[in-house]
DNA sequence: TGTACATCAGTGAACGCGCGTTCACTGATGTAC
DNA sequence: TGTACATCAGTGAACGCGCGTTCACTGATGTAC
């Protein structure tokens, strides 16, 4: 059985094919910004991306899988961010204020994708928030590997780490919420972005104090 | 012009209409433990309640003026359990001990209604959304007025104090999220509760230690 | 107290509309040889 | 390279269904006198 593989010849139909996938993403992204995905149909998004409601099954089997597509490259989009705050720059002298920066350019740059996760966390089918609170629950536990190796952490037990790293995604994710609300009032960021830091400064020394006592 | 008022008289059809109201509540809390208000149809409550969909119009103007009842009465409820935090029983030896069983039990005693306000705090409709907001933001700010009469806290800033609540709230709404989520396991919920007392420590110590650096 | 009238919670038919899903199809693109 | 066939993204008609809302109505309850 010879195979004739010609992948550049072959390449337009699947770019082509790619394209639309990426047209109903970008559109429930787009349909997602007010409302949810459990109130969304199948037609509006066809009707957003311009195709006829039956070619969506040639890329989603239900709105629900779309959702989980999302959901993934939401995340993907979220780690490249925790790489970004791990790679501590020098020319920062407090991790504090580069990851809280870091944190408020990156939703600013992915709004659509953090606006449908912190929603969809709460309120989206149950599939897709079982999916998000388990991205969620990986983010705390590299987290938490990340403070055990911080100079004075090694007295804590593993469950304090754990602890304070889900303390701190909590807040993180609410930050993520006041910025949404916030988006595009400068001086909404700026209150949302200074509270965050502080928030941040209470809890790290909190967490200090309190093992030494 | 006389008026004769006869209000026990009047009162079977009164009462039966609030009993009716009462119903159309409790039917939407019911349909919305897995999904939200944006997903729900007028007639989908019509019909959990038992009257034909038009009737729905005699009690509320729609979906959503509903939604904005059910917040209502669902802070009234809350704000029921903040009193209980504030009047401090002296048999505990430790007030985030006391907090957080309180918070417990009054989830698991309102679990219908904290259901519902931790999903369409993040997707109900944009006027429910803003009612939960500022509900929300009235807890923070009727709890930094009472950490601001904690001894010590006579130092911090009033911007600090804000930030500390907001902080504090911020970890209770997770927390009330934990507890639904692990509604009926018992193992779970000590989990979440354990887990909500250790952070409402780290936090308030560290808020101490960090005013007084 | 009895009567005549007003109120109003709930009914039921009807409407036009958007929904998810089925099916047979088209025609451009890709593959085998 | 040229030809004959296969693939498959997107089409369009059709279906039965639940939707919000309108309207005229019923009949039990309440009110005026």
């Amino acid at each position: 059985m010879r195979v004739t593989v010609s992948p550049d010849l072959s390449e337009t139909r699947v770019v082509r094919k790619e394209r639309t996938r990426r047209s109903i993403l970008d559109a429930t992204l787009e349909l997602c910004e007010d409302s949810s995905l459990v109130a969304l149909s199948l037609r509006q998004v066809a009707k957003q991306v311009g195709i006829v409601p039956t070619a969506f099954y040639r890329h989603f089997e239900s709105i629900e899988s779309l959702g989980l597509a999302l959901v993934d490259e939401s995340f993907v989009s979220l780690r490249a961010m925790l790489r970004d705050v791990r790679r501590h720059d020098p020319t920062y002298r407090d991790i504090v204020d580069q990851s809280v920066d870091t944190l408020v350019s990156h939703v600013q740059k992915e709004r659509q994708h953090f606006n449908f996760i912190v929603r969809e966390r709460a309120a989206g089918p149950l599939t897709v928030r079982a999916a998000i609170r388990h991205q969620i629950e990986l983010c705390e536990r590299e987290l938490a590997t990340d403070l055990a190796r911080l100079p004075g952490t090694d007295v804590w037990t593993p469950e304090d780490l754990q602890v304070l790293s889900t303390l701190i995604v909590t807040a993180m994710v609410a930050t993520v919420e006041d910025i949404l609300v916030a988006a595009g009032r400068p001086d909404a960021e700026q209150v949302v972005a200074e509270r965050a830091r502080t928030q941040l400064r209470m809890v790290i020394i909190g967490a200090l104090q309190w093992r030494s006592q």
